[in-house]
DNA sequence: GCAAATGCATTTGTATACAAATTGTGTAGG
DNA sequence: CCTACACAATTTGTATACAAATGCATTTGC
């Protein structure tokens, strides 16, 4: 059916936003997109508004559609506010989750713990954005979900590097990951709020850390010989 | 032009529904809107789309438009949310505002003031809801704009009574209101966070205080007899 | 030679016609 | 009398054709 076309014209557009795929900032060309995902244009400027209303892309008056920017104004913005957003539906989270949820939860983390490990790391951020989400559903809150949403666009596509392991320390870094997600469903089914906003933190702090890395690397050595001595030692 | 038509349509049916002319829940029916604001259904159902990104109104695969609707579990939610957001933005609009959004919330709140002291509830609860939009746009934060956006629709659409004085009681609280905004424009322009946090507090209290009596009523009296003594006695 | 303006090409916005899906109604069968 | 099925009517979704606006290049005037 066209319906399906149509979703997954929104679907993967939604994905090759959040893996970079397509550049924050980039235009998106309305009729060659529709000729790529085989609908016409109407139900192709529809997936636009829809995506615009989720933070994805920016729509403007007789202008093509941009996705989202990330400038240094939006980063700052991203680290000053990350902490309240996630930790605020973490607890609600915890109080409200349903068993269904729950089980939604570890599906996700189980496929996310298989891409991750597997260095997979295109599919590993999306099931990462995918259990983030979810545990801002069961946080029942529209309120804080329509903020939680518009961080997890940034945040995924900001940390396309995490999944794709460069060295050593990355990997166990990963590894890390998947375990406070484990960490974290745990004590969301055993509804222990303070431990979960505590994994919460956690969790971000890790992703910081890299994050803070990905924006400000380690500088270029000064001279090639020391290379020998730094190479990954990230 | 056409341009200006379809910007009318997206106005009028988000002031219809922040004032409940149209009701929570309410179907939409494209075509007659369509005929109505004069345009045709293609920019009429792009135009549904943005206010569902909004969160005006709710879209459905094969089903008619709903105005978003307030249930049990919304309010919760609502009363739950509403100091976090609130106090949040109110901080970074006094960190971040420019004077020229200064400007134009004093303009706002001239408006306001007379729409309200003047009685006309439909107006003042929408020049209300722009005053704090206008304070959501100053803390130029993406994230918790979006959750205010929201929350600033239902709490549009609660407070309809608010501005509509049914006793002197009520008359004072309005002008409580726009006292404590002119207090808010001032201490954001004083860049004086602490205080603008603490008065966005009171004013929460005082919205919160009328919501309740909304949402939960006085009890019819008992008797026919006692009515005398009971009316206005809110 | 440079600035402004005009015309063309490309892209976005709108209307309309048609296809698909849902809802309501009527009828046949039990 | 109630249920179930089928058909009709209404409503939503899509495609296409056309109108309007934007960007770019060339040309024209100073």
């Amino acid at each position: 059916m066209s319906l399906t076309k149509k979703a997954r014209c929104a679907a993967d557009l939604r994905a090759r936003i959040l893996t970079q795929d397509i550049a924050p900032g980039s235009d998106l060309d309305e009729a060659s997109l529709a000729v790529e995902y085989g609908i016409s244009r109407t139900p192709l400027r529809e997936v636009l508004h829809r995506l615009a209303g989720g933070g994805f892309v920016r729509l403007e008056e007789n202008r093509s559609a941009k996705v989202e920017s990330m400038d240094l104004a939006t980063l700052r913005v991203f680290f000053q506010t990350a902490p309240l957003i996630y930790c605020s539906i973490a607890r609600q989270a915890t109080e409200n989750r349903t068993s269904q949820q729950i089980a939604d939860l570890k599906d996700t983390q189980r496929a996310f713990s298989t891409a991750a490990r597997g260095g997979d790391a295109r599919e590993s951020g999306l099931l990462n954005h995918q259990f983030h989400e979810r545990i801002g559903d069961m946080a029942q809150n529209p309120y804080l979900l329509a903020g939680l949403k518009r961080m997890l666009v940034d945040h995924t596509r900001l940390s396309q590097t995490f999944f794709a392991p460069q060295s050593p320390s990355d990997e166990t870094r990963v590894k890390q990951a998947i375990d406070q997600h484990d960490a974290m469903i745990s004590a969301i089914e055993a509804r222990e709020s303070a431990l979960v906003i505590d994994l919460t933190l956690q969790h971000w702090d890790l992703s910081r850390d890299q994050l803070e890395k990905f924006v400000r690397p380690d500088p270029l050595p000064l001279d090639v010989i020391s290379m020998k001595d730094r190479r990954n030692a990230v």
